[in-house]
DNA sequence: AAGAGCGATGACGTTACCTCA
DNA sequence: GGTGAGGTAACGTCATCGCTC
């Protein structure tokens, strides 16, 4: 797979301000790769420009405020669908994300009036945008709406492209601009869909790594409680003991301790803990004697996440 | 060297659309 | 068939960084 490639540094840089690389092995550095990632960086605006021309429009600029007046899904998808004005009857039941058949791509780039002739799909194996049938992937969802040019665009990606984007997304989980260019060609989508992808990816990680750590403090809380009730129950039978039997109460120093506030029996020793713990697998001291999943760090790949992951 | 301006990018919140029960 | 909930692609906004002047 072409896509392991090194991360910029720039992307980098601010994942780990942001905390999200939790320790991925990744190489960082810019360097040499500077002129290499700027042809990435031209190429990417290259292919956007030829998908605007393919869509029919002629300045560069996508202006959100002008979205509405933009060509409708079916020819941002399919520019070569403009040339058939019954285009939209016949391509009900079609999958958006599905490239045409060879003669259906070969009639429409040399339709005279195709726009599309810059916006050549790769239908070899490797792309996996084109591989799903019509039947699997089921109708085309282009409401009247859209088809009019107006509403947003969503279009569903097929189980193959979120697989690999998904794949992706575990060696690394910011692009540089020459990963989501290959990436987007492979997949045969637009960059920006698969930067958005990525985007929202992060935003389920650290959705789903808050859900598990909201958990598992929760899990301590409850833990502690319970442990405390227990102890305030033990002191209240040791004090009981002391006034009935104060000649038992040769305690060892280190096991019971009086707090000098609250004149409490409040500690024990590390020794005591550790003991504790090993006796008591589900005390608080056994649950302080082990890593956190706050400490580790979940990856984006690991079983919890994986769990819920939309694409797995 | 310090600072303003600018473009790029990520995080985050929201919206809109789609699917399914 | 209608509907509400959940999932998610796409978008808007803001913060931050690096670069240039």
């Amino acid at each position: 797979m072409e896509l392991g490639l090194r991360l910029g540094e720039a992307p980098a840089k601010r994942a780990m301000r942001s905390g999200l690389l939790l320790g991925m092995g990744l190489g960082v550095g810019r360097g040499e790769d500077e002129d290499e990632e700027r042809r990435a960086e031209e190429e990417e605006e290259e292919m956007d420009e030829e998908d605007r021309r393919g869509r029919g429009l002629a300045e560069p600029p996508l202006q959100l405020d002008l979205l509405p007046l933009l060509p409708s899904p079916l020819q941002l998808r399919f520019p070569w669908a403009t040339a058939n004005k019954n285009m939209d009857a016949s391509v009900r039941g079609f999958d958006v994300n599905q490239a045409p058949s060879p003669e259906e791509g070969a009639a429409a780039s040399s339709s005279p009036n195709s726009t599309s002739s810059s916006f050549q799909m790769d239908f070899s194996a490797q792309v996996i945008g084109g591989e799903a049938t019509a039947g699997e992937r089921g109708p085309l969802r282009v409401s009247d709406e859209e088809e009019n040019g107006l509403g947003r665009k969503k279009l569903r990606l097929s189980k193959e492209q979120s697989a690999f984007l998904e794949e992706s997304f575990k060696e690394h989980n910011t692009l540089n601009p020459k990963q989501k260019l290959a990436l987007a060609k492979q997949l045969n989508l637009r960059p920006r869909q698969v930067e958005v992808w990525f985007q929202n990816r992060r935003a389920r990680t650290k959705l789903k790594q808050t859900e598990v750590d909201c958990e598992y403090l929760k899990r301590c809380c409850q833990t502690l409680t319970e442990e405390n009730r227990r102890l305030q129950k033990e002191v209240a039978e040791l004090r009981a003991l002391k006034t009935s039997h104060p000649f038992y109460m040769h305690v060892p120093a280190t096991t019971l301790s009086m707090c000098p506030s609250c004149e409490r029996v409040a500690s024990t020793s590390s020794a005591t803990i550790a003991a504790a713990a090993e006796h008591r697998p589900n005390s608080f001291a056994a649950l302080f004697s082990k890593p956190s999943p706050l400490q580790l760090g979940l990856q984006p790949g690991s079983p919890a996440l994986r769990q819920s992951s939309p694409a797995s």
